[in-house]
DNA sequence: CTGAAAGCGCTAACAC
DNA sequence: GTGTTAGCGCTTTCAG
């Protein structure tokens, strides 16, 4: 049997409200009373009994992270930001995961309506919007990771700024002939990412060959996928000569599937093409591949502290935070930097 | 204001003992006072309060999800497994993502002792000696996942079985000079693994060239990184015309390094080099590598399975469950299986 | 500053 | 079968 604070306050002498108090940094306690208080707490080695807790004061010190089943890596790395964040907050994350659209509107009812938790961190999914208007009776706050809705607190990533960063680079090596190889353009990300393609070869006076930007049908997620990379590879490889010397890629996952089409048609990465991709997944690491890094550790980091703030000051303004993503330069864009010498490892036996 | 209990017992007609018991399924309830609670509290919308449930009762219908945060792809997978079966339950999971061993004891230390949670899926850590004597006190069930200790219920995959079907099929396919590329043999698994190896050398009649089996002395994640398969990889095409036409490595992750020295090399995988991985991580499939695929998905499941059941049945016997792992034929084994013509994708534009 | 007392919403033991 | 009652461990008035 965990020692309550009942246990506290007859070992501390005082009674179980001035025991409260001194858990919860109450102000009008005496500082020799709360001493006390504390000694006798960390000699029984007390933990506060969270459910109790939370019945009596209605904050259950519990978020719920809703994330998508489909995308690995930005949700573990994002995770481990949120988390760091949160530990530190004395919060216990409630993970749902979620495999298919219909399940986001049930993760929110059952957790939120039966206020299981203070707040709610939402990803990467689109807010049913039956749910967004209905939400204005809750008051359990939300935030957006990589999503957005005017009337949430969100952080999202500037994909234009993305799409436009990996031309200039490639335009920037010398490319006249630079493609792009886009997901579906249904996905907004997707759109604005093109777009970003789009300014930076209008700066360059570069006029836009539409032959050169494919983007996928696929529905399925959005065209990002290896195969979706794969297909439209071999379709820029059809073109021949008149197919591009680069590609801006609009994932790192679509990279992936391009890549393979190159070496099975027998051509090399930056020598017949050249390829720049966006996420910067773990993987793009061990292909060497030069792509768009998302802040996704720091937008974990952020994402807490603003769904913390929210928790603490609930009708403060509604905030829109946008990060600006960083080009990695590795090999497969054919720079100067990537011409160094692979890296030295100890060997070992 | 949700509604309570009290609200339906009122609209109901009856006490909230008869409410408590129709929602608790209890059989001491006549079939019409059952029908009309029920009603009153499907018109009312009514969702029970888990933190008072749990405070009254001592259950929290929550479990801790203790999880390693350098393995992406295997808590990926497992975990949606874990997930499928706790959703039916209506369990949540608590998820504590763990970076430094130091946390595990924290993580279990502060849910469990707390009991904030009525159980907890530990995955692919060792379990802290300490903790796990110490644990004998609390009745908090825990089950093991790809980890080992005699008093828990734990689910391991057959390593050494893994192994052994790695090399066979690389001997199967004629290889003679067959090598064993390592993880530290500090590591269980790894150990596993290189027996397994050893194993199918020995029934082949093949004696082992200890030359041709390199292993990581890397401790951070027990070499099981792709730099440590990169350097070995480098030794051994060191190796001249002594080194080995085929590989069995130890995880996926190091073959990805592998792979890269091989291609910084200038050599080309199943012709110079054939390959097996293990694991069978996400990345495997896009580069086409033969590898001992291990159930994680199932294993996700029978982990929420057999926590359940111990939950029901705190005192049945430990149970541990062994998986076997099974080979997956790609590309980089040179098998003829992989000699079909890469999969059509339908284009798009 | 501090003690006592009243719940938070629900379960479970106890009567009837 | 069903109502009543006593908590679960903690927060939060309300007195003093």
């Amino acid at each position: 049997m965990p020692p309550t604070i009942y246990d506290i306050a007859r070992e501390a002498k005082v009674g179980i409200g001035t025991v409260s108090r001194v858990l919860n940094n109450h102000p009008s306690v005496s500082e020799d009373t709360r001493a006390r208080v504390l000694r006798v707490a960390s000699r029984l080695n007390y933990r506060p009994h969270p459910y109790a807790r939370g019945l009596a004061s209605s904050r259950t010190n519990a978020i719920l992270a809703v994330i998508p089943f489909f995308t690995t890596f930005f949700f573990h790395e994002i995770f481990q930001g949120v988390q760091a964040r949160l530990r530190h907050l004395d919060w216990d994350i409630i993970l749902y995961g979620v495999n298919h659209p219909d399940q986001v509107e049930a993760s929110l009812r059952h957790n939120v309506l039966r206020n299981r938790v203070d707040g709610v961190l939402f990803f990467s999914m689109k807010m049913p919007e039956r749910f967004a208007e209905q939400y204005l009776d809750q008051k359990t706050p939300i935030v957006l990771v990589d999503a957005y809705h005017k009337n949430f607190d969100s952080l999202t990533v500037d994909n234009l700024q993305g799409g436009y960063a990996a031309t200039r680079h490639l335009l920037s090596l010398g490319h006249k002939r630079v493609g792009m190889l886009s997901a579906n353009i249904e996905s907004l990300p997707a759109r604005d990412r093109l777009s970003g393609f789009k300014q930076a070869l209008a700066e360059a006076g570069i006029p836009v060959d539409p032959s050169l930007i494919k983007s996928s049908a696929s529905p399925k997620p959005d065209g990002f996928a290896h195969e979706s990379g794969h297909a439209m590879m071999r379709q820029f490889l059809d073109m021949g000569s008149r197919k591009p010397t680069a590609l801006v890629v609009s994932s790192d996952i679509q990279a992936v599937g391009a890549l393979a089409a190159l070496k099975e048609a027998g051509l090399r990465c930056p020598d017949d093409i050249a390829l720049v991709g966006f996420d910067d997944i773990e993987l793009a690491q061990h292909l060497g591949l030069t792509t768009i890094h998302q802040p996704m550790y720091e937008m974990g980091v952020l994402a807490a502290e603003i769904l913390s703030e929210r928790l603490h000051n609930p009708s403060q303004e509604i905030t829109h935070k946008l990060f600006v993503p960083k080009l990695i330069v590795r090999e497969t864009c054919g720079s100067e930097v990537s011409k160094r010498p692979a890296t030295v490892e100890k060997h070992t036996a």
